[in-house]
Formats: structure tokens, C-alpha cells, sequence
DNA sequence: GCTATACTTAGCCAAATGGAACAGTATCCA
DNA sequence: TGGATACTGTTCCATTTGGCTAAGTATAGC
């Protein structure tokens, strides 16, 4: 149920920056290689891939190159994560911790499959 | 529905820190004062300081000084900001808006008031 | 009034971030 | 083979972050 901390930083590091949580917008409708995903930016390539790098690493995408293209996908569990997170802190306000499972539970289930 | 983007810059970014993160679970169980909150951490108070800030800024926390004493109270908006931004990124991979509305409210009514 | 407490302000520092330019490298296609 | 495409590697830069110390201000309590 926890999270190792660090993973978290990372996590939400990631989530505060415009640019990357686009990517993340544009990656939930399905992968696109660096080049579509950089299109909308106004921005170097070179700076635009450090974003792709920092989402890799963070574990919000996995890319693999073929050929010269590298192709960017979505990855879900830092989505789960995020949610635990979120869900632990409600849990602590609102005095119980039953409710914790549940809730984690229930929207896993509408995220459905991995 | 949507967020303000730079407002979810700051409400992420606050995140990403884990002394930060620890302070918003200790709020979650209730107020307490600044010097009460940075008893656990070996940190100099000027650096603490500077993380009671970011929240107050970034809206996770309100303070109020009374006489000597600054006390903090969890502020529970952004909780719901990164909700509805969690609940977007589900719809797009889902692939069907109508979803969208439905998840927030029901995490919402979880959360309760305010 | 004096002292201890509870922050605050100011300034410093090293490292990380988010951008840039420029020059590669590796494919793909004609 | 030769050129265009799609990144990649390297280096640079200003700003932000997250920590520090030292000194200052404002209550609270005796």
C-alpha cells in the first residue's frame, strides 16, 4: 500500500510542468513517436527530449526506438500510485482508515486493465 | 471542469517534495503549529519555513498567525484539482468522456464537504 | 522590564531545472 | 551512394530549489 517515497518525488515532479503533463494528455489517447509528440511545442528537440527522458524516468511512459523513430507509450501505475496517495490522505482526515481499501479498490476498478 | 494549468504547476510541484508531502499527511490528522510541524524534521526552521510557504502558495495549506503562533490547517481544493486532472487522463484512455463527470463526483462525495 | 519563545528576514551556497545552439549518428528512400 | 529525416550528445546559460547561518522582531510570562 505504500509507496517508497522517492518514487513519489519523482512522480509528481514530473506532473509540474505543463509540457510533460501534456505529453502525458496526448499519450492517453494512444503512442505517438517523439516527433508527433514534439510538433505542438515551440521548442528545441533537444529540450523537448529531456522532458521525454524525465517522463521515462519518472515511470509515466516506456519509449522504444525502431528504426529512427523512437515511439512513446503511456505506463498506468503511477496513475495507481497517485491515487493511494491521494486516497491515504483522505482516509487520514476523515479518521478512518477502513475506507482506504475501498476506495483504492473501486478506482482501480474504472482504470480497469494495466 | 478544467484547471488553471500554472495553478496545477504549483499544486503538483508541492508535491514532489517529501518533507511536503509529510506536512500535508500531518495537517490531514488536524491544525497544528508551525514549530509543532517541524519538530520531526532536522532542519533548520528558516528551511522548513520556506516549505510552509510553497504550500500556503500553492494552496495545500492556510496559516494564521495569533500572537507568537503560526497555525496551519490542510486546505482540501487541490486535493480535488489533482482529482479532476487524474479523472481526465483516465477518460482519454478510456475513451469516452461521459465517465469523466461521473468519477469526480463520486470521488467528491468520498471526500465530503467543503 | 527582562528573558525565553516562536517565528522572520536576509544573505549565501551547491545542485537541479528548463531552456538554447550546434554538431553528430543512424536510418530510410530514391 | 547521397540526401533527408529523426533523433542524440554535448555544452552553455539563467533561474529555481532546498539547504544553511546569523541576526532581527514580536509576543508571553515572570
Amino acid at each position: 500500500m505504500e509507496q517508497y517515497p522517492e518514487q513519489l518525488d519523482g512522480v509528481f515532479h514530473a506532473l509540474s510542468d505543463p509540457t510533460r503533463r501534456a505529453i502525458v494528455g496526448r499519450l492517453g489517447k494512444g503512442p505517438a513517436s517523439v516527433g508527433e509528440l514534439a510538433k505542438p511545442f515551440d521548442m528545441a528537440l533537444p529540450s523537448f527530449m529531456k522532458h521525454i527522458h524525465l517522463l521515462e524516468e519518472s515511470g509515466w511512459i516506456r519509449t522504444r526506438k525502431q528504426g529512427r523513430v523512437r515511439t512513446c507509450a503511456i505506463e498506468k501505475k503511477p496513475f495507481a500510485a497517485v491515487e493511494t496517495w491521494l486516497s491515504e490522505q483522505r482516509a487520514l482526515w476523515e479518521g478512518r482508515t477502513d475506507r482506504l481499501e475501498q476506495f483504492v479498490t473501486a478506482a482501480q476498478k474504472k482504470g480497469k486493465s494495466r
